[in-house]
DNA sequence: ATTATCTATAGATCTATAGATAATGC
DNA sequence: ATTATCTATAGATCTATAGATAATGC
């Protein structure tokens, strides 16, 4: 009846679940081996040091959630509507790791030199799909169909809008004395409420 | 010649500098110490343990933080241009603290229930704040000046834009491939670009 | 035989305190 | 006398490794 398991994936899963509630340096190997179920220096035996461990698992979710925002739908539509698609399964890959955010941030602030650790892990390619949406911005920029705006200002507002839904939630709890099951329903329409807000950001200014 | 210092301060400025830098976990008395020229046995002394005088910064920079957002100018300005000046005043404050806005998600994050000392440390002043913005904004919407929204969602954007415009900066760097000098002028045309989104966002919506 | 797991422990921190000494205020 | 500062140290981690034992694969 017992499931059987692989001792060394439990030893990973239980340390990424650690490591992005509370961080590299106060998770320890002890409690990693406690939560997996086994002795501490099994935790050692398989991944050696403790920061090869976190290594492993920081390059592979850097891996999954770069692949994840750069999932550019191929279709070929319209310029705001693929930009509707892409704010909408970015604000989705969030919402089904919403600390992934907060964790990069963090072990990034903590420790600068992990920077190569991401630079290895996604080589060129957010360069190259920035430069494939730069095209098209600019292209419905000349047509006057969109407002002037540099691509970078348009990514970070993305970016902005849809990671602070997630990450500013106990901050905006504190602020707003909004109750755990009100943030959900805000949560909800807030999806909908970004794609509006970047959209509007873009339309052209009117004659005043 | 020498400066008298009060090293009572002096071992606060240091402690600061360090929380703010690595969190608390990651920051040890040992080094406040060293950092601030005494012996570890002299943090303390004047602090009691780590944690107080965790707390007590803490604390302070929660206070001085939200002081700083709700510090609505007085001055009897229409709507749209009181609020252009708090998300100015908003980004600014932020631009003099970059790494307050991390340090507080983080050790939030880490230890949630130190979400009591910032409602005790706030009270009801942002509630408050909060209300009376509402009020304002829902004026503005029967009056068919701006498009419905809610006050959540308002500030939500506008604290949204202004803190991952420095939070984000590791994070833009890798995906942008943008180099720090560039970074600094990105900075210094944002402020403007998000008080133009807040603007934008909140126009009535165009007939279709 | 090889691989997986455990026990035990060395050595490095780290926090907090006790108790000694130096500096300061009356 | 009181306050500020230091030295020394106890006790609690925590990481990493050595070496013993148990499980598995041929």
């Amino acid at each position: 009846m017992s499931e059987v398991v692989n001792m060394e994936q439990t030893i990973l899963e239980s340390a990424t679940e650690l490591f992005l509630k509370k961080g590299f340096k106060a998770t320890s190997t002890t409690e990693i081996a406690k939560e997996a179920g086994c002795n501490q220096a099994l935790v050692h035996y398989y991944f050696r040091t403790k920061d090869r461990l976190f290594e492993a698992i920081f390059q592979q979710k850097v891996k999954f959630f770069v692949g994840a925002l750069l999932d550019i739908g191929k279709e070929e539509l319209p310029f705001l509507e693929k930009l509707e698609k892409k704010v909408i399964s970015h604000f989705e890959a969030i919402e089904s790791n919403p600390r992934l955010p907060l964790f990069f941030l963090n072990e990034l602030s903590a420790n600068p030199n992990r920077i190569d650790t991401i630079k290895q892990a996604v080589g060129n390619l957010p360069q190259q799909a920035v430069h494939q949406l730069e095209k098209e911005l600019n292209s419905d920029i000349e047509k006057g169909a969109i407002r002037p705006v540099s691509v970078r200002d348009l990514l970070m507002s993305i970016v902005s809008l849809n990671i602070m839904a997630f990450m500013g939630a106990p901050m905006f709890k504190v602020m707003t004395g909004i109750s755990e099951e009100d943030y959900q329903k805000f949560l909800n329409q807030r999806k909908m409420e970004n794609v509006r807000i970047i959209l509007k950001s873009l339309e052209p200014e009117v004659e005043s």
